[in-house]
DNA sequence: GGAAATACTTGATCTACATCAATCTTCTTT
DNA sequence: AAAGAAGATTGATGTAGATCAAGTATTTCC
């Protein structure tokens, strides 16, 4: 079975070169850990210590609001980063909780560690740069979309953008993403079936 | 009247420590604009060249949907960075307008000098990293609040967090940045008023 | 492999917000 | 300062999607 560095590394490398000194500081940070299904990786409460990286399976980040109904945030499968970045930066308790829908492997850095990686190695920053890039655009597609969309156009988008995710996880996560309720959604889907 | 390179470069100088020769370069590629209200800093349909600092007045991004119903992205006021970031980076036609709800100047970089600026200043990309970090951070709490709050505690949230900017835009432009219509935004506020 | 938990569907009803329309108020511009 | 444009309010009515409830299908796990 291959070393679960290589994946990281290889995803690492589309974005930035490292030599193989910042390649052996930078895997000496990362601390691998296994998930069941179910599991947290963080609870809302605690402070967010890490920022991880999926190397396989599926986290939800999510939101439970005053009546107990769960809100995502974003899904992360493999190759995505994830953790509540608010919590995370400012060392404040997190407002989101973090688990796994299927069982799962990340690799995790420390803040600490993640400060000193952008010290000695300021390719990092050029690379998460570019990462956030693309997050923030992805993020405000999605914020037009839940402001001028209907929930059937939405679910539309969310279908086409994100079709191999939404093989994976249960229908009413993705209603929970969406901003619906499970039912809602079940009646687009009979709706569009019909087509 | 104050040299309007000190503002930006005092807003810079938050995140980064910059050279004399750095600080020569990076004004050499800033390009000062003024825009008279109403005017358009960037139309759906051209390609998003610059990205734009504001110095002063204020700025909104927004789509235009198929029933010529506004949506607003983002507002930008003082100190803040705006471009339709997909189009800039991909080259490809912006998606959103953007333009002056009052009159404003920004200083603007086009794409080349920026990736000649993170080139020479590495800096910068810790800076911008910074920057989008908050950026995604606020588009995250947008999100949740837009898929798990009512019409009025969403008005509340944004009337709290950006009261001063509340006080310069119309109402109509704060409706179309929360996704509802003018209507129901000034029932919300009658409401409220009752209180 | 079977019980229990979880997920999905379908129907009946309710409600937050949209739409349409008319009037009133406040800004802009000359 | 006056005319016109843009913005805000208010009322009557319509509708997308929520809620409540009861059932069916599918996982999970001892």
């Amino acid at each position: 079975m291959s070393d679960p560095h290589e994946f990281i590394l290889q995803h690492i490398s589309r974005h930035i070169t490292l030599s193989e000194q910042d390649i052996q500081f930078f895997k000496s940070v990362l601390r691998h850990r296994k998930l069941r299904k179910r599991q947290y990786l963080l609870q809302a409460g605690d402070v967010s210590l890490y920022e991880n990286f999926v190397l396989k399976g599926c986290l939800r980040a999510y939101t439970v609001d005053n009546d107990g109904t769960e809100h995502i945030v974003m899904f992360a499968v493999e190759g995505w980063w994830v953790s509540d970045l608010y919590s995370f930066l400012a060392g404040t308790p997190a407002t989101q909780n973090i688990d796994a829908l299927e069982d799962t492997e990340v690799f995790s850095i420390e803040k600490n560690d993640l400060e000193k990686l952008y010290q000695q190695v300021p390719e990092f920053n050029r690379m998460f740069r570019i990462l956030l890039q693309n997050a923030f655009v992805a993020q405000q597609q999605r914020i037009i979309g839940s402001i001028s969309q209907t929930a059937e156009e939405q679910y539309t988008s969310f279908s086409t953008k994100y079709s191999t995710l939404e093989q994976r996880i249960p229908q009413n996560q993705v209603a929970a993403y969406l901003g619906v309720t499970p039912e809602t959604l079940s009646r687009i889907r009979k709706q569009q079936a019909k087509k």
